[in-house]
DNA sequence: CTTTGCTATATTGTCGACAACATTAGGTTG
DNA sequence: CAACCTAATGTTGTCGACAATATAGCAAAG
């Protein structure tokens, strides 16, 4: 897929990462409660790893934690994900803006490259790009903002977040050419060294896709 | 000093707090390495406190961890410190903005209230502001946004650092008059309902503050 | 004299056991 | 019968010991 290999050395690095995607999968079902000897049991790890495991994931806000009284999967709810997007919102438009300014005319050129395949893509099957290539086209415009506190806060904190939400809530479907449409403006700003325009539209692509996903949550119960 | 009362109920709680604590104020030095034995005997509780005490300062970036070779403090950089106030000027804008939006009409009226001591205490001592005031002020516009993600991230988050390039850079100077009138104008958006004026001005108002520091920081080494 | 490989040491990673705390069930009293 | 207190149970918090890994020092070969 793309360069997102984080590498697990220890065992407490690869229990973190499995309960993270389980979780964001949800086979760990959001809302419930994470017993530690029966995580440990399930992973074959002792309950310190797996304490270490959970103090990792409360970092990136997937689980909470009481003292005394242990920890819960985060429960997914509409006040959550407007939080959530308004925090990406904000964090997201800075590292387009960042982007305009601090990525170097090969990797702009990678990024036009990439759009070029998307679009062909979308003009093909119309149905691989939501996953794969949104992510991929985000991700490089959060590197590209070459601010590593940024880069942490959203690669490990916000974006499997994200992902949870919308693994969760079953999307994939369309939004798919318009989305396309976004992207591609994005890059022209960042082409021009317009930093602040890029924010602005990074800002409002952000925005419309909360809102998409908010339609299509409001009729359902959750 | 404000609300900002954290209490700590289990060792590693207290330990992570003194700990943290030590580092902000240059007790434990910038760049030193944490020995996680010598640690144990110092603060008087087991290997394993320490450690869940060092992997909740990692996750507010405040340390950095090796597998298998140990935690070393953070050491301030100018790069670090332009990274993160990018990142601080992101969020509390939006903050700002949020606060704007979802403050109620008491809590702005104390907020009023809180500039107008200030303001005194700015024409009389003309010292006391920068440290207790001005955390005091933006901690209250931070919860003013009711988004708890974003008061996550800032005040467990983003604020220890901040204080840490603050406190160990020796900030206390001036700056206080000029930064007091760009308190008041944002409170003036806030109270007008103005999310967008707020959210601008609070930007200039907080890369400002980052000039400043970087203006004070560029003659001497580092 | 430099470089390479090994050994010894110290540090971190992992584990199982014990202690402290919260919760629930049951009994007693008003 | 209700409310409160108490005891039993299960979970989390803390600890010390052992295993695995990195680092530094030394020895030997080129």
């Amino acid at each position: 897929m793309q360069n997102l290999t984080e590498q697990a050395i220890t065992a407490a690095d690869k229990t973190f990462f499995q309960l993270r995607k389980d979780i964001v999968e949800g086979v760990v079902l959001a809302g419930s409660k994470l017993s530690e000897t029966e995580l440990s049991t399930k992973y074959g790890v002792s309950r310190a790893v797996i304490r270490e495991a959970i103090n990792r994931l409360e970092a990136c806000h997937i689980v909470e934690r009481k003292a005394n009284v242990g920890a819960r999967v985060v429960s997914l709810s509409p006040e959550g994900l407007v939080d959530l997007y308004q925090v990406r919102e904000s964090l997201e438009g800075m590292a387009a803006r960042l982007a305009a300014q601090n990525m170097s005319d090969d990797e702009i050129a990678d990024l036009n490259a990439l759009l070029n395949v998307h679009s062909q893509d979308v003009k093909n099957h119309g149905s691989y790009y939501q996953e794969a290539g949104d992510v991929d086209f985000h991700y490089r415009i959060i590197l590209g903002s070459k601010n590593n506190h940024l880069i942490a806060m959203l690669v490990n904190g916000i974006y499997h977040l994200v992902r949870m939400y919308r693994v969760q809530l079953g999307m994939s479907g369309p939004r798919v050419s318009t989305a396309f449409d976004e992207h591609k403006h994005i890059v022209q700003a960042i082409s021009n060294r317009d930093g602040e325009l890029a924010e602005m539209l990074m800002r409002r692509h952000i925005l419309y896709s909360k809102n998409n996903i908010q339609r299509k949550l409001a009729p359902e119960q959750m």
